[in-house]
RNA sequence: GGCCCUAUGGUCAAGCGGUUAAGACACCGCCCUUUCACGGCGGUAACCCGGGUUCGAAUCCCGGUAGGGUCACCA
């Protein structure tokens, strides 16, 4: 059987979006699942459109995501190069192929003929579609504009009649007409080729098997293919992916918030999250499973259990799954993940990461199960690594007004100064002896304590909180608050 | 507007001629509980409309409607 060889080709314009990621996703998902070869191809010929920085960033969003290449930027291979720009002389070769077999033209046709054509035809409610005109130039007339030095651009010659049929592996068939089609251009005035032919080139070239890409290509498919039999090329097999949409089922845009696989990361998702979510988006294993991984859908990965419909993302379950994945990952790897964030707030320096790694371990593991973003666990630990601030939470004021308040807090404090060990078991067996002996309710003593040590009315077990702290801390602090509430409450 | 694609709860999404039409998120109850979250249990909520085909249609066909895509010397 023939290699299967795909290839995800963004245009180096900006960040990498949410729809791009995915396209690149379902690329990976099938090549992997065929063992074929992944190849990355920057589409950059038009540079008034490029962006700096954009290439360095969507090759990082995709190594974030899981994702690597076999052919491409930083890595080459054997049917490089991997950037439009680096490919011209190829192209031109193929245009004059088509020129020398008649199947292309120059056309000398400027803007205002064109503008002439299309008002016309926007008058009588048709869409713009070229004359064709220049198509019947003589070798003269050609000759004599090019000698005059008139700008022109290379036309390929599409069929008037007949229809074209599109093999879609998700959709299945798709006919269009001819008559639908122009003789589109395929160079540029500026020597460089238009998309819809350096990609023909190069995917031949590449040796590519399977395009897989958004549906808003569906529309350039039928030129596409008809391209490919000017050029007596093989005709790879096409999938056209659902896209994704904004809540408000318009494109996805800026205005639409996050669309960025670099904000979304700056927003403190996993990209695990991301990659599980985005393949739900438009692909379901068949049985009941949501969570897994890149691997898991590997293995399960087909086109033909891709859906056909464009897709709203939600971010409230794109929230739930981070929160998700944030309890269930490996605790050393959410540790690793969240540390940049309690730097950036200030909570620990550099050297902490190696000094109170253990520390911070346990604080994370206590505190991630309540929190849904990475740069949240930073908000839930502060308190245990700095001092609380001052008891300013709302709801303080009833937990600490309670009568006998003091008493309680005092009680709890010389209880957990004889602990015999500070492990979270004995802390609560400590505590839990206290309560019967005080014939108390255990949140009477449990609610002023947590805010005593924490400066917080929500957060992890209190005994969590208490073991972690230790000793030292807890009782330094239910001294505080004692002395805050005779001062501040107590009046 | 032409052409193309699509159509199951608010969202994602099973289903591929016979089902009480799954499941997840969200929402609402209840339970667990020291708070919050998690978890558990339960609930509200869907086959766009109209014609066919068929004993039987969410499923197949046609038409309409709606949404999306595309109609560049952008990719």
């Amino acid at each position: 059987m023939e290699e299967v060889r795909v290839r995800f080709a963004p245009s180096p314009t900006g960040y990498l979006h949410v729809g791009g990621a995915r396209t690149a996703l379902f690329n990976y998902y099938f090549v992997k699942k065929n063992k074929g070869k992944f190849i990355l191809r920057i589409e950059d010929t038009d540079k008034k459109r490029l962006k700096e920085d954009s290439i360095s960033q969507i090759l990082s969003s995709m190594k974030w995501l899981g994702m690597d290449w076999d052919e491409g930027p930083e890595i080459g291979g054997e049917y490089g190069p991997y950037f439009q720009s680096e490919r011209i002389e190829l192209y031109r070769r193929e245009i004059k192929r088509l020129l020398d077999e008649g199947k292309a033209y120059y056309c000398f046709c400027t803007e205002e003929d064109i503008e002439k054509e299309r008002e016309e035809q926007r008058k009588n409610k048709l869409p713009y579609r070229y004359s064709g005109r220049c198509s019947h130039l003589s070798k003269e007339e050609i000759e004599s504009n090019l000698k005059a030095g008139k700008s022109y651009v290379i036309r390929i010659k599409m069929p008037r009649d007949g229809s074209t049929e599109i093999e879609d592996l998700i959709r299945g068939k798709v006919v269009v007409d001819n008559g639908q089609l122009d003789d589109y251009i395929i160079m540029k005035s500026n020597g460089i080729p238009t998309y819809n032919f350096a990609c023909v080139i190069d995917d031949h070239a590449m040796r590519i098997s399977h395009v897989i890409r958004a549906e808003e290509h569906l529309s350039n498919t039928p030129k596409q293919i008809l391209t490919y039999k000017a050029l007596d090329y093989e005709v790879p097999k096409f999938s056209h992916l659902p896209m994704i949409l904004a809540p408000d089922r318009s494109k996805l845009s800026k205005r639409h918030g996050a669309t960025s696989v670099e904000e979304f990361r700056k927003d403190g998702y996993l990209p695990e999250t991301l990659v599980n979510y985005l393949t739900l988006l438009g692909w379901s294993p068949g049985d009941n499973e949501e969570l897994f991984s890149i691997e898991e859908t590997i293995e399960k990965f087909s086109l033909d259990k891709v859906n056909k419909t464009a897709a709203i993302y939600d971010i409230k379950k794109l929230s739930w799954m981070n929160g998700q994945y944030l309890t269930k990952s490996d605790l050393e790897y959410i540790t690793k993940e969240a540390i940049p964030y309690l730097i950036e707030d200030g909570l620990i320096g550099r050297d902490d990461i190696e000094k109170r790694y253990d520390y911070i371990k346990r604080v994370v593991n206590v505190v991630r199960e309540k929190v849904k973003l990475l740069p949240e666990i930073s908000d839930a630990s502060s308190y245990f690594l700095k001092d609380i601030d001052e008891y300013e939470e709302k709801g303080i004021k009833k937990r600490f007004k309670k009568e006998g308040v003091t008493e309680i807090l005092e009680k709890g404090k010389e209880a957990l100064k004889n602990a015999p060990s500070f492990d979270v078991e004995t802390v609560e067996k400590v505590y839990r002896n206290l309560i019967d002996e005080l014939g108390i309710k255990g949140g009477d003593i449990i609610h002023p304590t947590r805010l005593a040590i924490s400066g917080r009315t929500v957060g992890p077990s209190l005994f969590d909180i208490i073991s972690i702290l230790g000793k030292e801390t807890c009782v330094e602090r239910m001294d505080k608050a004692i002395s805050y509430i005779n001062k501040n409450i107590l009046e």
